[in-house]
DNA sequence: CCTACCATGTAAGACGTTACATGATTGG
DNA sequence: CCAATCATGTAACGTCTTACATGGTAGG
C-alpha cells in the first residue's frame, strides 16, 4: 500500500510519466522504497481507476505518446490522510536473525561466509544511503530541487530535514547490521570453530 | 521461502504436529519469524509432497486425528543445503523511513504521533525480545529443552550462543528504531513545529 | 455440561518478483 | 545507421494477510 503513496509524493511536485517514476524508483525515492516498472505501471492504471491522478496522453514524435500523470484532489486528500494516518507494522520477519539463531547446524567456512555476505550487503546499503543523505545536504538531487521550487522558502529546511530524518534510519540499520554480524564473526573465534566433529 | 526453513529447524529436533508448529509461531521462534496456521498447515502438505517431511496420521479419542511430521533424510539435506548456503537479500522497503522522509506534509499532532507510535511500536518489540533472551539464557523455553535435550553436551554452548546472536540482531534493531524516533522527536522541536500557514 | 484447548483447513485478495514482450525516438 | 534511452505494459508465480469455517477432546 506504501508503493501508492509513494507515487503520490512524486507526482505532487509535478506532473510526470510512468518512466519518469520508474526512474526515481532506481535512485533517490527507490532507496527508501523500492518498486519495478512491472509494478507501477499497472498500479499507476489502478490509481487512475480509482480517482486519485489523471492521465493525458501526449504526442511524442510521430507515432509515439507517453501518459502524463497529476494528482486529483481526491489524490491529494489522500495522500493527507495517509501522511496523517497511523502507520500500520508488519510482523517481524528476519531472515537474517532467523538464520544466526540456527547456525549451529552451519559449517564454519559457511557461517563466515554468511557474516562476511552479511557485512558486506549492508556496507553496499551504507554507502548509497550516505551518498544519498550528501546529495539531499547539497540539495543535489533532481527531484528535492523541483519540490524546492514548489515550496515556500521558510519551509525548505522543515524539507530538507525530513528527508535527512528517513535517510538516517536507514543509515543506523544499515550501521547496526554491520556492527552486529562483526559480533558475530568474534563469536564464531570465541566457540572455537570449526572444532566439531 | 524461509517459512519452510523455519518448520525444518523445529521439526529436526523432533516430530510435531501442525498445531504444535503454530504455537511455537505465536511464541519462540514467532519472535524471529512470524506466520500464521492459514499459512503453515498448507506448507506442511507443499512440504510433504515435495518429500521433505513425511506426516502419520494418529487417532486421537475416537473421532479425531492429528498429523504428526518428521524430517526425512531429503528435507534433512535441504536444510543443510539451506543454512550453509547464501542468504538473499529483499529490497529495502520501510514504510516508516519513507513516511519520516515526507514528513512536512503532516500536521504537527500527527507527526508526532507517528513517532510515538513508533516508539512504542518499537518498544514492545523490544520487551519482548529482551524477554526471550533472558529465557534463553536460562533454558527457560521448551523448544530450547527439547533441542538441548538432542544435542550432544559439548555443543550446547554453541546452540544457546546462536540463538542469543539471532536475538540480539532483533533487540539492536529495536533499539536502534526508537533512538532514530526520539531524533525525530527532537527535530521536532527545535524545527519550531507547528507554526505554519 | 461447559469451557478451554486441540486440530485442520479453505478462499479471496493484496502485494511483490521475475521473466517476457514490444516498439519509437533522439543524438551522434 | 546505430546505440542509448524513452515508453509501456502482460503473464505466471509465489508469498502473506484476513476472514471464514468446522469440529473433537479433556478436565473440572
Amino acid at each position: 500500500m506504501s508503493l501508492r503513496y509513494a507515487l503520490l509524493a512524486l507526482l505532487r511536485v509535478g506532473p510526470k510519466s510512468g518512466y519518469d517514476l520508474q526512474k526515481q524508483f532506481d535512485t533517490s525515492v527507490g532507496h527508501l522504497w523500492h518498486a519495478p516498472d512491472s509494478q507501477i505501471y499497472p498500479e499507476l492504471r489502478k490509481m487512475e481507476a480509482a480517482g486519485l491522478i489523471e492521465g493525458e496522453e501526449q504526442v511524442r514524435g510521430t507515432r509515439a505518446t507517453r501518459r502524463l500523470y497529476h494528482v486529483t484532489p481526491a489524490g491529494d486528500a489522500d495522500y493527507l490522510a495517509w501522511i496523517n494516518g497511523p502507520l500500520s507494522y508488519a510482523r517481524v520477519r528476519e531472515p537474517a536473525s532467523l538464520k544466526a539463531a540456527y547456525l549451529e547446524a552451519a559449517d564454519e567456512a559457511s557461517a563466515r561466509a554468511f557474516l562476511d555476505d552479511h557485512i558486506a550487503h549492508w556496507q553496499g546499503e551504507l554507502a548509497q544511503w550516505e551518498a544519498e543523505l550528501e546529495r539531499v545536504d547539497a540539495h543535489g538531487t533532481p527531484m528535492l530541487r523541483e519540490r524546492l521550487a514548489v515550496t515556500p522558502p521558510e519551509d525548505h529546511a522543515r524539507v530538507v530535514a525530513f528527508k535527512r530524518l528517513g535517510y538516517e534510519n536507514l543509515v543506523d540499520r544499515a550501521r547496526a547490521e554491520i556492527a552486529w554480524a562483526e559480533r558475530g564473526l568474534r563469536l564464531l573465534d570465541e566457540l572455537g570453530y570449526p572444532p566439531r566433529g
